[in-house]
DNA sequence: TGTACATCAGTGAACGCGCGTTCACTGATGTAC
DNA sequence: TGTACATCAGTGAACGCGCGTTCACTGATGTAC
């Protein structure tokens, strides 16, 4: 590998070490309390070399949301992978209803809280941030964001066509799901309710009354 | 009035400016980036004179999130006047439970927004600090929140039995309410969504489908 | 009545500190001729 | 082969600034005797 190679994956690693810290350092104190020089201290640079990386610090604050972003692609692919739906009658009971979509609800939940623990620092500043006070930072999560919605909202309107009962409209559907897990997982972090495995089978709970209400109340004759 | 009387009038008086000079700014700049002398600048004091009425920034953040808390019991006291439940006959269709309940959900999404509005900064602040980075701050917050869902529990409680339709437990039901609810001001604030007006009816859609699944999907010969 | 002392919100000067940013430099390597 | 120059990540010294906190002080008023 040549020098210049060689120099580029340094550059990389230098780079990642620099948002390995800045993630240490938010989850300890926020991310609006971070500081240049306690992000390059904790990465072990000299604060003059955070230059060669980043422009400011905002421009990390956007590397960043962009990793937790990929990270959530990731969680897309796969939940997609998990998640499936049984054929739902046309006019089956309601405990019919809810047996079926906690094959949605349950694997979205499970695999969501897997990627929240696994990224814990990353998905904290993901969503806790979406309505922090960066405008930049809250432009960039909604970006993200509104490309998992529709995903996991084709998804859907996928799966419930395919079982026999579609929605007429599933943007608004995933985008609640989204919510509720990623405030469980908040919530979870932040020391609330009974951790990760109690917030997850509530949340769970939440997701499938909703869907079933979803797919009982839905217009009539839209099949 | 004696002098005394008119001090301590007078104290109070600082020290509300001085909060609503760090709503101000945490509105501007976030929570997190208060500084003492920021808020005593904003507010036209001495940094110095600060410390006559707390003694670290900390403690004035405690007083905010204990206003936010008399304001969410004031949010109560409204919406406890305005929501109902008309009777929901055993086994009625899906369409007459979210014409229900629509009766909870519309007034509560409705109230709700009203005091977000009324008291932005603050209530920002209340629902965006649950799960920010202070600790001290978390847990004022869990306790305001958690009387705040137990009153709510207990008025739904009430609710549904009276609607002839009795639910085992509430408690997660008003936890979900105050959630969704809660994620809309957010993001209203934020400048997600349609603005207020159109986060308000999703919200209200979300909330009338998950009772609807709530009483729909309710555990049978419960009554 | 006067006098001495207490109370209390507010203040300006001063301190040491961590911050973001600039600058000119180093040292390793590649490149042109 | 040597020589001159380019590239580029990293660095230490230095800057001016806003920060939290301390201190001794002011000035208005109440209180004790």
């Amino acid at each position: 590998m040549s020098f210049r190679d060689e120099q580029k994956k340094q550059r990389k690693i230098v780079s990642s070490s620099l948002m390995d810290a800045a993630l240490e350092l938010s989850a300890r104190e926020g991310y609006a309390s971070l500081s240049l020089r306690s992000v390059a201290r904790e990465a072990g640079i000299a604060p003059t070399s955070f230059y060669r990386h980043f422009r400011e610090m905002d421009e990390m604050g956007e590397a960043l949301v962009q990793k937790a972003g990929q990270v959530l692609e990731d969680f897309f692919k796969a939940v997609r992978g998990r998640i499936s739906l049984p054929a739902i009658a046309e006019g089956a009971a309601p405990d019919a209803v809810l047996a079926s979509v906690e094959n949605i609800a349950r694997p979205f939940v499970a695999t969501f809280m897997d990627f929240f623990k696994e990224n814990k620092n990353l998905l904290v500043l993901f969503f806790q941030e979406r309505t922090g006070s960066s405008r930049a930072l809250r432009a960039v999560i909604a970006d993200y964001r509104d490309n998992l919605v529709q995903s996991l909202a084709a998804e859907l309107k996928k799966l419930f066509k395919e079982a026999g009962a579609p929605l007429a409209d599933t943007l608004p559907a995933a985008d609640t799901m989204l919510t509720l897990a990623s405030c469980a997982g908040l919530e979870a972090v932040a020391g609330y309710g009974s951790g990760f495995e109690g917030l997850a089978s509530r949340a769970v709970e939440n997701i499938r009354v909703f869907l079933a209400g979803c797919v009982l109340c839905r217009p009539k004759g839209a099949s």
